[in-house]
DNA sequence: CATGATTGTGCATGATGATGCACGATTATG
DNA sequence: CATAATCGTGCATCATCATGCACAATCATG
């Protein structure tokens, strides 16, 4: 079982990880007879392209549509706060806000301000559970059909009822960010979904850790100039950011990360 | 099946937890042919991140969505559950089953069957959110604004996507019941809501507490005459059901608390 | 056919991450 | 109170990683 041909070998790779299978280097290497250093430049290709995350020892399948949204609230919990706590400042005093579904939004949820006269709109069940738990914030849900994979509403009339809104600023869960692509999501209707929201809002905020920004996903949200600010985390690479700059995008930086 | 990366390895415990097991430290050492350090390094990376809680010898999750509701849940938790499993059997299979707000509901979409076709409508976050966890179970969530103190929808957006739907069964959750009163509520709108429910609804099953029997809210949501099933617990006062029995009630008692 | 460019590969090196062990502190249990 | 299990921390060790460099294979072009 030896490919010759590095692009097979590379195929094969990825063949592994779009099934959902994490991949060791080690193993790899054994497998396929080269040294690791070969399967490393591999792995580092394929993250680059967007098709696996690398982590210590191997590669793991990017996990797309893959399995409950929950599992994405584990990674970054701190980082995905410290991101939500730097958008507050770009959403004024007594607006409309809509919360997208993504576990960036559950933690901006939790974070959102009481005393300055929002209204918080969702979509996201999750979301709506972290609101519903602050007695303070009205808060408005858009029902429909319930996509579990996503963990929110997202069909036609989650987007019928959402167009009957005018929202001031949302805060669009994205899937991945690059300059080229703009915003990107893995699920078609989620996709769907967003394009409707950004439609409805005045402001549309995206929140990107580290792992999204560069990332491609197969449906195509918006552009980077619908987007009209992007809040990285405090610790992103300047290269990155420098990009989006470039590009013409607002960017805010996430304060450092402040216990509590 | 011993996992190589790390990374996998903090990913299938953190997987266990959220899907609400608490775990070992010696077990997970076992398990992953590591060092309980090593797993010790893992159950504090994932508390960290606020994925889990930590316990002398391993760690517990975290509870999910933090609801009020869940604080309900607790107490009378087993009675609930009795209650909604003895109400699976008013469901036929295929049907469009509703999910009233209400702690009894909440328990109702963690029992439901998975294998009998069904679609579910619910108004309430914490059963939305019940469902969502499960990925078998096509639900839909009638959106509107939140009332946080019932912890759903139930204003008139909600009732107006309400009547669009063609409900079979609705599990209609109910403060109070009683003979010369019928179904009460605490809430104005929740009442509202929970008549066009009722309108809307082919059959209506009312699942009550023994607390809730015999008592009396402001107000009124529908007559028994309008009921077509109650479910009672199974420690219910034989003298409580014959006087339903007698006003031509349909009863059904729950079957004796199975542990599982 | 000859030649230069591109690409892939392997190896060495310093840096980073993960692991296991030892030790004292803490907590459950009888 | 006594015992044993578990915990947290510091440290040594090993695995893995990223980078730079040299060499071979492939390919395009003259």
């Amino acid at each position: 079982m030896s490919i010759k041909i590095p692009s097979a070998r590379r195929d094969a790779i990825a063949a592994r990880l779009l099934a959902g299978e994490p991949v060791s280097s080690t193993a790899l290497a054994r497998e396929f007879s080269v040294s690791e250093d070969a399967i490393r430049r591999d792995l580092r290709a394929l993250a680059a392209a967007g098709s696996c995350r690398r982590v210590y020892g191997g590669a793991v399948p990017i996990l797309g549509g893959g399995l409950p949204m929950a599992a994405r609230m584990i990674d970054g919990g701190a980082e995905k706060r410290a991101l939500a706590s730097a958008a507050l400042a770009l959403i004024p005093p007594g607006s409309f806000v809509f919360l997208d579904n993504g576990s960036t939004n559950v933690a901006a949820a939790e974070v959102l301000p009481e005393d300055t006269g929002l209204l918080v709109g969702t979509n996201s069940i999750a979301a709506a559970a972290a609101l519903a738990t602050r007695q303070d914030l009205p808060t408005v849900m858009v029902g429909g059909g319930i996509d579990p994979a996503i963990g929110g509403c997202t069909d036609g009339t989650a987007i019928e009822a959402l167009s009957r809104l005018n929202i001031d600023v949302c805060l669009l869960g994205t899937c991945t960010l690059s300059v080229e692509d703009g915003a990107g999501a893995y699920d078609a209707a989620d996709a769907a979904f967003k394009r409707a929201l950004v439609a409805r809002s005045r402001c549309t905020v995206v929140l990107v850790s580290n792992a999204k920004l560069g990332g491609r996903a197969p449906h195509r949200i918006v552009d980077m100039a619908g987007i009209d600010h992007v809040v990285v985390a405090q610790d992103c690479p300047e290269d990155l950011i420098s990009t989006l700059v470039l590009a013409g995008t607002n960017v805010v930086r996430a304060l450092p990360p402040q216990d509590n």
